[in-house]
DNA sequence: ACACCAAATGTAAGCGCTTACATTTGCGAA
DNA sequence: TTCGCAAATGTAAGCGCTTACATTTGGTGT
């Protein structure tokens, strides 16, 4: 066959030329790298000195076909415009390269039928395991999977009961002390900007979050919008909420759509939190800083990200690692205080 | 030899079993896979169905290890933690998608002896190229990346004479604006707020470009100090150098040490762009809708991330591309205004 | 000094795919 | 109908590695 080099210059050193080099088999070189104790002092002692010659470098491919293992995760999350999985994909990368394993990244965009595709780019691939965001996944996505036996594990998300064992937290509870929060300072008039809650299982269970609170206290939700991830477009529909339904208290999806909805009342002149409480979820790094302080949900992301690349590494050893909740706990700042007074 | 399946399961079909599924070869198989005008129609479609009937996967380190490609790229960037690189990440990651390829990624935590074996990780795993950011890189790593014949594309910064291609902006050119934004309101005490220079040529360039700019005003940075990519580190030095040095501008390294910075001014009670001007650089997101909106250089990432990616796939397929400058854009906004009366 | 056995090494058969080269097929021209 | 040739298909040799299994080696006990 061709020896199609990347270009045209000579080959790469191959295990046959480490052995050739050190005067022993190419078995032998091969234990000396993997099993290292299966080989004596002095012949290793060789084929290092081989190895450094011919500058040999492993052939991946090579040995992932011999195997069956590519040392390679693959995960697929909705888009790295939001930092905050930027984040727990950081933390994700860095433990798993600690563990010995490279990161495939693809994101979906939201999107069910991308995150399909790219899943099928991943089996292909041979990835060892594979991370997903949320529970909310197609059938056949995860039917492929399973029949490719790739572990997997969902984060951003706890469900105990879901098929796939999940390293998250429960965002439906989470909601629950910011309810709490905004009614203890006297709100009433609470109305939501969340995310786009199709084929998104967070979004969907932070909405109830706040539905099964407010209920608890008799109350129901003033308004609900959905909107897109993105400041601007947060913006554009808080300044429509804050004029059309005039709510106390706005509970965001996360904190970019916070972000937003502060930029709009800023923009029509009203106080924060004196016209207006505004509440986030993520907790990103910004949102401490920027003056007055977003009250948000803080989502441990970084630990989130780090526990699911063990969890993988665990499954992929064989282990049966379990489901793991993490806690989110509220932060309050300044975007939060009393409500105004209601003119009724 | 084993045939070490994920598990235990029924093995993965392969081209022999689609093959005899369809009554003809495997290399019939292969062709109708690869090169469709090649086989009959007939025989194209008997082969689609043994396929399909078969739930045939295509094997990535089988056919990688016959063809030495791996349609798979490699990026290393320093983290993911910073929303700009994220958002370059996700661009290239997109781009590379809608041309087939597959993205591995790395982070390197801004060190250079991570990067150098995150490379020669991906070198291993035969990516058919790889991103870099910035310039600076060891020649080590640089020598293994050619020596592998990896097509290579380095970003986030513009160098026509570097060895590697480069797909980016002058950083030192970018602070040319923004120098003579502050010296035309009256500003002559200006510091600089850098990011870590070592290991870092964005960085430099963006101290060098500020320097020069001042000089050629007769002017001296009156202070520079160097910090920690995050919000708190670079508040507390943002907090040391406005007791200090007290400048009536601070020119930060990025955007998130713009906000530390807006956050330490916030927190010593002085008022921005009033008592003190601050610019980043990046332009990230929030820095446009955090009130009074952040003044900043703003950095094409996307565009960066899309271009690259283009670059590195004309690469893989042998055209040669030239190097790429991108420009950045000077966004003023309400952080920074007139300087204040100098006691003086 | 000799037999014995564990330790060390070698041999070679795959892993699933691509592709050069050989062979067969189908079809229009004669 | 037959020949000739291009198109379609088949055959089999790798790609670089791991690992059962076979063989050799070297140290031990007597």
């Amino acid at each position: 066959m061709r020896r199609r080099r990347k270009l045209d210059d000579d080959p790469a050193a191959t295990l046959e030329d480490v052995a050739r080099a050190a005067g022993v088999s190419v078995a032998t070189v091969s234990r000396a790298l993997n099993f290292p104790d299966l080989v004596r002092e002095a012949t290793k002692a060789r084929v290092a000195e081989a190895i450094e010659k011919t500058r040999y470098t492993p052939h991946f491919a090579a040995r992932a076909l011999a195997t069956n293992r590519t040392h390679t995760v693959g995960a697929i999350i909705p888009t790295l415009n939001n930092a905050i999985f930027a984040r727990g994909v950081n933390a994700f990368e860095e433990t798993l390269r600690g563990r010995g394993f490279t990161l495939l990244l693809s994101v979906s965009n939201y999107d069910a039928a991308t995150e399909h595709l790219n899943a099928l780019r991943m089996i292909e691939r041979g990835v060892d395991a594979v991370m997903l965001i949320g529970i909310d996944h197609g059938a056949e996505t995860l039917a492929r999977l399973s029949a490719a036996n790739t572990p997997l594990v969902c984060t951003w998300s706890h469900a105990p009961d879901h098929p796939a064992p999940t390293v998250g937290f429960d965002n439906h509870a989470a909601m629950a002390p910011v309810v709490a929060h905004l009614i203890a300072h006297g709100h009433r008039r609470i109305a939501m900007l969340a995310g786009i809650t199709e084929g998104n299982d967070r979004a969907r269970a932070r909405v109830a979050g706040v539905r099964d609170a407010l209920r608890q206290s008799g109350l129901s939700l003033a308004a609900l919008r959905e909107v897109r991830y993105g400041v601007e477009e947060a913006a554009a529909a808080a300044t429509a909420l804050l004029c059309e339904e005039a709510p106390t208290a706005i509970i965001c999806g996360n904190d970019v759509i916070a972000h937003g909805a502060l930029f709009a009342a800023h923009r029509l002149g009203h106080d924060v939190p004196g016209a207006v409480s505004i509440v986030g979820f993520d907790d990103l790094p910004l949102s401490a800083a920027m003056p007055p302080g977003l009250t948000t949900v803080r989502v441990p992301a970084a630990r989130m990200g780090r526990l699911a690349a063990e969890h993988l590494v665990s499954q992929i050893e064989g282990t049966i690692a379990p489901s793991r909740a993490l806690p989110t706990e509220l932060v309050v700042r300044g975007t939060t205080g009393p409500a105004r007074p209601q003119k009724a």
